[in-house]
DNA sequence: ATAAAACTGTTTTATATCAAACTATAAGTA
DNA sequence: TACTTATAGTTTGATATAAAACAGTTTTAT
């Protein structure tokens, strides 16, 4: 089964990556004039996730798993978001390896800064696919990322 | 209409980030095994784009369109390239700025063996997707990024 | 014909990314 | 208790990535 090549996910794999690439773009070019620092789509989802998040403990592990990128990297974003003042990286006494990571105001103001320019461009996505689309797209990625990660 | 936080495709970026991530690893970790150098999925990418172009003529623009990468990006990853003997890069006479892209006995022999690590990993996608949803998924994919890249 | 605009590629600077080697801490086991 | 294994985070070295400033080339417009 699926012999043809324009069939296979491997085929399509740049074209997922384009898909994020215009996203970030597209995304953060509102950003910019809003006052708030220019920051990446990954300092905004991390933001957005520790915003949610307000209330539980969530530590540097946390992140790695939720985003998919290695341990190294998410020391490097988190020392950098740290840097500029978005999060506090705060040790613990329970466990003295871990770093509990807490929103600061700055990082709540940019986060609702965001918000609005998240709304503002989803339009974009919805006049390329329907609503039906949009839904099924969605369900899919989260499928195939749910049954890629236990394999 | 999209009220639910959950039905926006920023929402599910990381997913998306992260399904690319997933992609990268696996299909590179059995690579290695064959003998080949261990080479990065971009750089297979562009290995069979450039083996099934072999009669066109490719220039480095041509890449950055292709695979939604900057030129700078663009510069850095074909001079790599070339430097490992996967390509070389030739300037053309009818219009200097121009430097075209040819494959290599190396490029193509790595090209070989790419194909048969694809077609081996492609097996853990069809696991996770029926036959009808990956045609799906396939189908909103060019959709999407077809939509996206003229917005 | 010449000045302006567009195009192609490079360099620089900053951030992102991973793997591997490392440190420190905690948990499990003999 | 002492040895081993597992876990959390850091550092290092290499590659990937983008934006901005740049250089050379070609095309367009006047």
């Amino acid at each position: 089964m699926c012999e043809d090549p324009d069939l296979k996910i491997y085929s399509i794999g740049h074209e997922i990556k384009a898909i994020n690439h215009v996203m970030q773009r597209k995304m953060l070019a509102s950003a910019t004039d809003k006052g708030v620092d220019k920051i990446t789509v990954m300092h905004g989802w991390i933001i957005g996730y520790l915003f949610e998040n307000k209330d539980k403990d969530v530590y540097q592990k946390d992140i790695e798993s939720k985003f998919a990128i290695s341990r190294s990297t998410v020391t490097n974003i988190l020392k950098l978001m740290e840097k500029k003042g978005y999060i506090r990286r705060i040790s613990v006494e329970s466990d003295a390896r871990l770093k509990k990571l807490i929103l600061t105001d700055k990082g709540a103001e940019i986060n609702s800064v965001l918000r609005q320019t998240i709304a503002d461009n989803e339009t974009r996505f919805n006049s390329v696919l329907t609503d039906e689309e949009r839904k099924t797209f969605i369900y899919l990625v989260r499928k195939l990322r749910k049954g890629l990660e236990n394999g």
